[in-house]
DNA sequence: CTGTTAGCGCCTTCAG
DNA sequence: CTGAAGGCGCTAACAG
């Protein structure tokens, strides 16, 4: 495989006016650049990013730490980051932890190894040392959807509190007063930030912690099901659910579908995150739904901006809001 | 940022020697070993790769060109690349073409400049020209979902001709004898296989040349509504549709319904590719469902066993059949 | 406008 | 079992 000096010595030049003529940089003379893109061709010479790299210390690429490119919220995401990422000429790896600590402690470590340039993230545990490693090695790092509270981070997420608030709220407003809410594990702080939504909107409408009915699982299908089953077992029937993520909501769905009830007539259901629209014929849940592009998108162009040295020395700290779209599974007025 | 020779000089001992310890090569005392160890604690060094890949001359990275993580199909490949590659000790470097040839193109380069130890690509159009630069380059690659006719390469996909074929051969059996098919880009091999199955099935049943009715457009949401569209203002109205992929079908679907006609009682609708099961309540449309993840894991073992050396020489073309489910857009017998 | 020197951090080769 | 020398391919700094 040709090199630098391979290209120099067929052009005539030396090896350092190859590398001007290949990253467009210093002054070269026409006739010279000539020479050596002839000799680039000849060769079929292909610079090795790697040994630039060494050099440069950058890599121009990113990593994506997420926990399941499955769920179309974090496959639109993945597509925003990649989108962002190459515009400004950056590639991305793209890493699923399925909320495994273990997998992500593999995937930060062999990431820092490579000497990615930034690392977005997606913490599987809110705690400190989840990102003390990264943070000790002077790497770039964003996280994403979830915050690590009393770290100084930068972080891009969704106000999980306030669209957990809205749902529960609307839920209230059409008359229901027992709501049990199906959420993702306890110390993830999307799951936390929405039961506190949730326990806002309770105690709002003059209803005291007798009144909640909140069940912690995994933000998955199974989990939703389960979930369901339980609530559905247990005490007093309550007449509305708040499901924590859309396969929770999907895995609810099916266990009330299942037991022989209907949603909404017997079970009013709201969830957070909206089903990719263009593949449903026909949209039936009620959803807080985030901006996942949009997420992805800002995200990137912050911890671009950190790679670049160009972004504020203060921590970022972005919540975008979500959106309400109500649907059938969330019913008419209750009684 | 520490380095090898920061770690041996804290540990009293060479370079080489704190290599050793990092990649468990070689023999090393039990002692020295600890004292290693306890300096790169110290020091909290992290290997860097890159210079480890310029000197080996390999990145332990591959890269996945596809067309769009955002289809499904997609998201579950990619899905399943990553898996692979992760239980080999590999990364993925993800890339959206958008069915550009530029775009591909683009990253194409920047790839082999990287030095990924192999390609998994989804061409763009099935030219000789697209893959000669990478082989020119001797960089192992796996062509995903297409082929390219007349060039030696390793693919893996679906059989597309035989599920085409046995989609139209259902609506045939069903009494069909007007069936249009909408297509994605002439050029691309999976579409022009499945026209082929389309082909064959029509034929099989003695309805000629005549009798067939195609529209080449994208393969997305709206080429599908608008090809529908067409088939629905154009003479004699078809009685059934063979859409060629999941985009095309919801898109077509949508243009019927749009239409004021119902799917399946005034236009039987049958498709490739299954939707995300997890994300639908009730699964509505009769597929030709490809299996997504095993066509990653397949290329991406092959692409590894070459990246080390132990795949056979002669190129592998790996097919794997599709599997058709029937559900109600296809309809009943037909008259 | 072009070239020389040196080194990014690691590992292979060959000695000891 | 351990070490010294050299080079993977590139570019920054400094000359000219």
């Amino acid at each position: 495989m040709a090199t630098v000096r391979d290209v120099a010595k067929l052009a005539g030049v030396s090896p350092i006016t190859v590398s001007r003529v290949i990253n467009n940089a210093g002054y070269i003379s026409q006739e010279t650049r000539g020479r050596v893109e002839e000799a680039i061709r000849q060769l079929g010479y292909v610079p090795n990013t790697l040994a630039r790299s060494l050099r440069l210390r950058q890599t121009n690429t990113l990593a994506l730490v997420l926990t399941d490119i499955t769920n179309p919220f974090w496959t639109t995401v993945a597509r925003s980051v990649e989108d962002a990422a190459s515009d400004a000429g950056f590639n991305v790896i793209l890493c699923n932890t399925d909320e495994s600590e273990i997998e992500q402690e593999k995937y930060l470590n062999v990431l820092l190894q490579k000497r990615v340039d930034g690392v977005l993230l997606v913490p599987v545990r809110c705690t400190r040392e989840t990102v003390q490693f990264i943070q000790s090695q002077n790497v770039p790092l964003v996280v994403i959807d979830r915050h690590i509270p009393g770290v100084e981070i930068d972080s891009v997420r969704c106000d999980s509190e306030g669209g957990g608030y809205a749902l529960v709220h609307l839920m209230l407003g059409q008359g229901h007063r027992r709501i049990a809410m199906l959420s993702g594990p306890q110390g993830v702080s999307s799951a936390d930030d929405r039961v506190a939504g949730y326990r806002r909107a309770l105690a709002e409408a003059g209803l005291d912690h007798q009144n909640e009915l909140i069940f912690y699982g995994e933000f998955n299908q199974q989990s939703g099901y389960e979930m369901m089953q339980k609530t559905l077992d247990a005490g007093p029937r309550p007449t509305a659910i708040f499901a924590a993520n859309n396969f929770i909501t999907m895995g609810a769905f099916k266990a009330v579908r299942d037991a022989g009830l209907k949603v909404p007539e017997d079970m009013a259901l709201v969830g957070f995150d909206d089903l990719p629209v263009d593949l449903i014929i026909d949209p039936f849940f009620t959803v807080a739904s985030q901006p996942a592009y949009e997420m992805g998108k800002q995200a990137t162009e912050l911890i671009l901006a950190r790679v670049a040295g160009q972004a504020p020395a203060e921590c970022q700290e972005i919540i975008l809001p979500t959106e309400i779209i109500v649907r059938r599974s969330s019913g008419e007025k209750y009684r």
